[in-house]
DNA sequence: CTGAAAGCGCTTACAG
DNA sequence: CTGAAAGCGCTTACAG
């Protein structure tokens, strides 16, 4: 079963390589081939079978028709669906994907980015980790297409695709105020990253217009905390300030760790404290009560991303930067 | 930024390309380089910041050091994790993973796994769709290396890891028939996959052999079905069943599906019925009650996957069919 | 309307 | 101990 190449489809229909070539890019027609010679070409790579060997192509060419995609961690259910809307949109414009975890390590992520750049990707689709900045801005230098997806450094020109962070957090605490509690706590992740920064800005100016922020109230863990280890922390957060009558969670792991935090200490939702996270989840929507959540805009950010990566990819070097922010859907369910 | 090639090093070292090549691929001394000679080599490589390109590595020797993995669902936490540790026990081969998800559509499957021929992937790692046999079958013929995954195809001689599944499910039935249950029902998927059928062998045999089968409790939803079609269905046949005191749910969103169920019919956990589901899920550790699972061995069956796979890669075209079978591990939680 | 030839950046027999 | 050269399978100016 030896690999059928364009020389064998050449010598079979009689013609040069170069004729192959054309026809099979579509262009058979643009280079004045005849028809005759084009159905000719076109049969005999259908009876062979032939399939174009896109490293060849690749090498000669300098594109792959691929795309590197960066994330934090697969496993985490919110770039499980980034990731499978960007496959798919990524393969309706035939590219290929290739997925990385960087596991908020940023050694690791700039490894990545070498390893894809090695790989010879096209462009990257990044939701950058802290220390990933400056990769970044050798890829600019270098004038690889780049798309920031979910976070993006303030100052750096690049493209990015984002939710409204702070208005999706404004808007949670405003629900909870609303709903009558005067207590609200936030806790977010110990983080430079300016997605989580704008949130919790979303939510201590909402409160502040209030006159109802109360610094003690917004508890930061580690990233790199164990997931008991983040328990632990909101739990005793939680016994220190019996008051809190209100709470937001900055990302959807956080979430899940205060849900384990409500159950150990016995508190019920919404009964003794009204509850919102970031980022939906099934374990939000199965929990009993549900949980309601600020859900990012996934099929939208990922589409828009490679879009927009795809459009940098094919217009020469102008890199023209868009930045875009899309609003975050409030999905209101039974733990306010 | 020009890319650096051998080209340039050789240039600037004034040697050839081939002592270049041979340097920087470890065999300078094997093919009686000078120790001079190779360090000068290495000091150049290392001052223009060389970067082989792989694309040209692979076009010559055939090989891209790359793995295709095919999964159901990436959005799925059991594929996700499964592909979380290959990817890094791939990484640490000094192999690339392409994922690709076929969405249980078999012409999806036939697709992926021609497309990623098509990108000259060394080896296959494939978790199988019902039609995913034939495609199989013709990579097995080309002597393309694959390994199954959580599935395979009975009769097949491919090399596979899966979890004893009959036996997973065999203990699960046993736990909640020593609980107390006596009306133990079981909600499968209609698939003609083995490991599905394996489970439900499991479930139907332990019964048998105590008396206590009854056809009646076996439930099987079509897994094209929508989420709330799933949920319906399990609804429907648990209020036609009230007799059910014990349910094992044979995978993740099957007994994700049926928490809803019970939810919609106020059905409590374990005081009305007692529950086990097949995989492991964050749902499952944060639901209250918690449920008890029998969670695959997914770190164990992804390391062995990802080195039979390679081995199979690096020791030529002598196919050892090796079928490993792991046990699974029985997570006792609050629902049974 | 079509073909011969160079070249993408490597690897690897072959020669000396 | 090292180099010249062929070749992997394409694409693309160039020539006619």
């Amino acid at each position: 079963m030896k690999k059928i190449t364009m020389k064998d489809i050449a010598l079979k229909a009689d013609v040069s390589v170069s004729t192959v070539s054309f026809v099979l890019n579509n262009i058979g027609e643009k280079m004045g081939i005849s028809t005759a010679v084009i159905n000719k070409v076109l049969l005999v790579a259908q009876e062979l079978s032939y399939k174009p060997n896109m490293i060849a192509s690749s090498l000669r060419t300098g594109e792959t028709r691929s795309i590197g995609l960066i994330i934090e961690d697969i496993s985490n259910q919110f770039f499980a669906d980034l990731a499978k809307v960007v496959e798919d949109e990524a393969r309706r414009l035939n590219y290929r994907v290739f997925y990385c975890s960087t596991g908020g390590d940023g050694q690791r992520a700039e490894e990545l980015v070498n390893s894809l750049l090695q790989a010879n990707v096209d462009g990257f689709i990044i939701a950058p980790t802290e220390k990933l900045e400056k990769s970044i801005d050798n890829l600019v230098k270098m004038h690889v297409p780049v798309v920031m997806i979910d976070r993006y450094f303030p100052g750096q020109s690049v493209s990015s695709v984002v939710m409204d962070n702070y208005e999706g957090a404004y808007l949670a605490t405003k629900k909870l105020m609303d709903s009558g509690c005067r207590n609200i706590a936030v806790v977010n992740v110990n983080s430079g990253m300016i997605q989580m920064k704008l949130r919790e800005s979303g939510y201590e100016n909402l409160l502040k217009e209030h006159g109802l922020y109360d610094e003690s109230l917004v508890l930061h863990v580690d990233f790199q905390d164990s997931e008991s280890d983040k328990i632990t922390k909101i739990a005793d957060f939680l016994k220190l300030h019996s008051k809190i009558d209100g709470l937001l969670f900055l990302s959807n792991y956080l979430g899940l760790c205060g849900l384990q935090a409500f159950r150990q200490l016995g508190i019920e939702i919404p009964r003794n404290i009204s509850v919102i996270s970031f980022d939906d989840h099934d374990s939000f929507r199965l929990h009993t009560p549900s949980i309601s959540v600020v859900a990012q805009p996934i099929v939208a950010m990922a589409k828009k991303a490679v879009d927009m990566l795809v459009s940098q990819m094919t217009s020469g070097k102008q890199a023209v930067i868009e930045n875009v922010m899309l609003k975050g859907d409030f999905v209101e369910r039974e733990s306010v």
